[in-house]
RNA sequence: GCGCCCAUAGUUCAAUGGAUAGAACACCAGCCUUCUAAGCUGGUUAUGUAGGUUCGAUUCCUGCUGGGCGUACCA
């Protein structure tokens, strides 16, 4: 239990009341924790400002408790507690260093399993910014699922299987330069596809040919088969490649080509028990007694649609694993498949929860992207962009650094930029990704918490002599700054709770700002390496631990940290 | 047509129904003999519209306006 859990529950006691709401007042000037009267005095029939004098008395009458406040003070219909810095120093400080990486997890999904799909990657296909926010946001939950000590599953659908494979075949046999050249294989499989996709929209009496090769590639024999074998794995190796530089790992991975035939003896089944039908020549699943329309399942020249795969797949998860939750990270625009997707398996009796966590779409400052319209940025070409002017800016700063040294620092901060700008912004938020905007140092950005470790870690480095392991005596802590930095290290293991409850990573984006700007504040306004032996002990003591945090933080968000840029 | 989502400062975003609606960018003015100036300090600016519920609404409900997405053989 953490330093401010235990303070809540001894008040809440003392009181004699229940299920009390606590919050943080808007400013430091009115302490460091505060409860709202406004409910409780409902219960009690007097007003919240006459509660919250009464309970200040009541406080006081405790004197084990209120030994933790300097001051409990009502203020209008709001109770206001002033913990004693020392105290408050003492017990979170001595918690993160107790803990250190671990400060902050909790174990309160007891390990129970949940799954989380999320990557998408269609093979044969490029690999753009649209894919990076799937891959931030899956991550970043997977992770923070995790932190709350669920069993959590990360898993990836690859979709190799689609129409699109075949459009991406016919144009590479007409253009077999796209095989030929130095570059990364499955990358230039993108590039082909998007000029198949063109000429395709140009020239649609082309669609035959396609549909003739995809025909063939269901059979599984014959000459496009095998060519589709071998170009599915140069995608299936570039995205391992793209999951390594991004640093998320999948227990497992599912293939469309490996469930579409369990998933079309399910039709068959499914037809039999009339939960589908027959309609104008396709099979379909008829939803509209539910107010979700209709699902199209079969073509009606006999292919299969996405469905069908997706039926097999949800089977096959709660198959394979004990699972009390399933999430699907997928775009927004997909709800209503989803809707009816879960109602068709709820129809044939699973009852497990499923769940969609949609996240709104990527576009561009020229409007939205699109393989058609061109207006499509890779993540190949955002990497090198980003990548190139970090490079730059690093030399820059450290002329006497090798070139290994700089690149690592670029590596770092590339990946770091592209993670956090799609995890600051809410999911139904779209993004309009500006890559000049996002290639800025200042502000709300990546590079900023970067900056912000690599100080702290800058200074604690010049005093490793100081041995933070014997008495350090927290009374000294005592500037206003110093104690905003507590409080807020000590709220961090609640931000981890609240981040996972709301499925919302960026609640702990927006958290770690705000603490690496107090961070740098305090550095600025009051000297640490200078201060006399006692107190800079107990300074490197607290930078220690918020230093520690944003690493945590970091962490659980997907981002890697430096000790020096 | 029907369904879902969005609307807050010049721009991009915050705000479990609660305290003075917070940040960042941009702009202006300062700070390197002081732990990395990728930093810090100060300043200007906002809840689309009409109602309703509530002690209290950016938040909940309804209408309207504007934008986006989805809506049977794309994924």
């Amino acid at each position: 239990m953490t330093f401010l859990e235990s303070l809540k529950n001894k008040i809440t006691s003392q009181l004699g009341a229940s299920a009390l709401v606590f919050s943080y007042p808007p400013s430091s000037d009115l302490g460091e924790l505060s409860l709202a009267c406004f409910e409780p005095a409902k219960k009690e029939n007097i007003s919240p400002v006459e509660l919250a004098k009464k309970w200040a008395e009541t406080i006081k009458q405790n004197q084990e408790l209120a030994a933790y406040f300097s001051e409990v003070r009502p203020v209008g219909p709001y109770l206001n507690f002033f913990i004693l810095p020392k105290l408050l120093a003492t017990e979170v400080i001595a918690q993160i260093k107790k803990e250190k990486d671990n400060y902050g997890r909790n174990n309160n999904g007891r390990q129970q399993q949940i799954m989380i799909e999320y990557s998408n990657g269609n093979t044969h296909k490029e690999y753009h910014v649209g894919h990076l926010r799937n891959i931030a946001y899956g991550d970043a939950i997977n992770r923070l699922l995790s932190a709350n000590g669920f069993k959590s599953i990360p898993v990836s659908y690859i979709n190799d299987f689609g129409i699109h494979v075949a459009k991406t075949i016919w144009n590479l046999k007409k253009n077999p330069e796209y095989t030929n050249q130095n570059e990364a294989k499955g990358w230039l499989l993108g590039k082909c596809y998007a000029e198949a996709s063109q000429k395709l929209t140009d020239r649609p009496e082309y669609k035959l040919e396609v549909a003739k090769i995809m025909q063939e590639i269901e059979s599984r024999s014959g000459d496009n088969y095998a060519l589709w074998k071998e170009t599915r794995n140069w995608s299936i190796d570039y995205f391992a490649s793209i999951y390594k530089e991004l640093d998320v790992k999948f227990e497992k991975t599912f293939y469309e080509s490996e469930v579409i035939a369990e998933g079309l003896e399910m039709v068959n089944t499914m037809l039999a028990k009339n939960i589908l039908v027959k309609s104008e020549g396709a099979i379909i699943a008829n939803l509209e007694k539910y107010d979700l329309g209709v699902l199209p399942i079969i073509r009606s020249d006999g292919t299969a649609l996405y469905p069908v795969a997706d039926l097999a797949l949800a089977v096959n998860k709660f198959s394979l694993y004990n699972l009390v939750e399933s999430i699907y990270v997928v775009d927004v625009r997909q709800s209503l498949h989803f809707k009816q997707l879960f109602k068709v398996l709820e129809l044939l009796g699973y009852q497990q929860r499923l769940t969609h966590l949609p996240y709104d779409f990527v576009t561009l400052p020229g409007g939205m992207m699109s393989s058609r319209t061109g207006n499509v940025i890779t993540y190949e070409e955002l990497k090198t962009k980003i990548r190139t002017r970090l490079l730059a800016e690093t030399r820059s700063k450290h002329e006497d650094w090798s070139d290994e040294q700089v690149a690592k620092v670029a590596d770092v901060l590339t990946i770091g930029i592209i993670k956090f700008e799609m995890l600051k912004v809410s999911a139904d938020k779209i993004i309009t990704f500006n890559i000049e905007e996002s290639l800025k140092f200042d502000g709300y950005t990546a590079c900023y918490l970067e900056y912000s470790y690599a100080r702290l870690q800058s200074i604690l480095r010049k005093e490793s002599g100081v041995s933070l392991l014997g008495k350090i005596d927290f009374s000294l802590l005592t500037e206003k700054k110093e104690v905003e930095l507590l409080i807020k290290i000590a709220k961090y293991p609640e931000l981890i709770i609240l981040a996972s409850a709301k499925r919302n990573p960026s609640e702990l984006t927006k958290y770690l700002f705000e603490l690496a700007q107090l961070s740098n504040d305090y550095y600025h306004a009051v000297n640490i390496l200078k201060a006399d032996k006692k107190i800079k002990k107990v300074r490197l003591a607290l930078i220690k631990a918020v230093s520690q945090v944003l690493k945590n933080g970091l962490d659980v968000i997907g981002l890697d940290t430096l000790d020096e840029m």
